[in-house]
DNA sequence: AACACCATGTAAGCTGTTACATGATTAA
DNA sequence: TTAATCATGTAACAGCTTACATGGTGTT
């Protein structure tokens, strides 16, 4: 019954070697920018217990001009914990959507304004498609022949094909909701749903 | 800036008609299982305080034999604020994906490891995909001509989609980790990353 | 006898975001 | 001079889940 996911998020960034809270911000905003973000607010107390817990060890490197980093390391402890949980099998999740849920009250809007909604929709996730290409170059470039560059490429493979079905998704519904409207307006013009 | 999806939730299905939390809760499974849940522990204090602000009142409908009903009714104000909600805009949002972030972790544990984790989510989807088209036929003979039926059949066109696009993202990623396995056995045998 | 359904609700606890506080350095 | 980057952290709040409490009816 494990199930801090921000924990493992922070530990499995130290897994790849010692870092500060600072770093780990940056290097979640640099490699699963398209799936995963922490906050200070999260990352720095998890820290603390890692520590308290026996999982990492902090120890303090003096810069100057700028403030001291506080670097953490897995301990072996640590390390066993991670590596467990990457074990255990992921469990489903409703991915709470809420443009489903705006859809499913839908009639009580008219057609146009879900046509808008749907809309917006599509032109977010043609963005995000974008921004997801320009990760992926840089990521290419930047970690060439190391490794984990598989493991990274799968993440932005799996936001590619996500976006690409949510945009043919987007079109399906533009299509029907266009038909509705043709529909609504030859048989019976004026009528609306609602209190 | 309002952002308690939770609240616009309930709204919705009191939108539809006046209901009981209880009812929210079963008309939530029978709808939205694929995308949406909600908690008694939400529900029922998201009640009381549509009722208190206004947007909702409450009355009593006693049962004989069973505990007594709280049938909860939008208020003029209610609908307003509803459709409001509904007309803005869905802004985007980090699907936390939890396989992504132990694939991205990938190389501290074996290959074999994360074909297993892999071929775990491959299932768990299929089992969604399942799951989905049993939705699907019972909303279709229970709703025909009804209005809505569109509407709820686009949420689960969406699911259909995503579903997709993850099995298919599941065998390409497959496919590349058969691959690296192989090539780990021939040029380098022993070798593990971690620790 | 045990369990599921009906139906209400609360309390504790975890997860997560936002805003704030500090303070030096460097670039536009 | 304004803003960004470096770097730490806390406090307040918001969101959500889980477990519990109550208690009658009906089913296996």
């Amino acid at each position: 019954m494990k199930k801090n996911k921000s924990r493992y998020a922070v530990m499995g960034l130290l897994g790849m070697g010692p870092m500060s809270g600072y770093d780990i911000k940056k290097k979640f905003e640099e490699i699963a920018s398209n799936f995963w973000n922490e906050s200070y607010g999260q990352i720095y107390p998890i820290l603390k217990r890692l520590d308290a817990e026996g999982l990492a060890i902090r120890s303090i490197e003096k810069q100057v001009g700028k403030p001291d980093r506080h670097i953490y390391e897995l301990t072996k402890e640590g390390h066993k914990e991670l590596k467990s949980w990457l074990l255990e099998p992921v469990g489903r999740h409703v991915g709470r959507h809420e443009i489903l849920l705006k859809l499913i009250f839908g009639p009580k809007v008219s057609v146009e304004d879900n046509i808008e909604q749907v809309k917006h929709f599509k032109k977010n996730h043609i963005t995000e498609l974008a921004q997801l290409q320009f990760v992926k170059t840089k990521v290419e470039s930047e970690n060439c022949e190391k490794p984990h560059l598989p493991y990274w490429l799968m993440t932005i493979r799996f936001g590619e094909l996500v976006n690409e079905a949510l945009l043919k998704w987007s079109d399906e519904v533009l299509t029907t909701m266009e038909e509705m409207k043709e529909k609504n307006c030859k048989d019976s013009s004026g009528e609306q749903d609602g209190s």
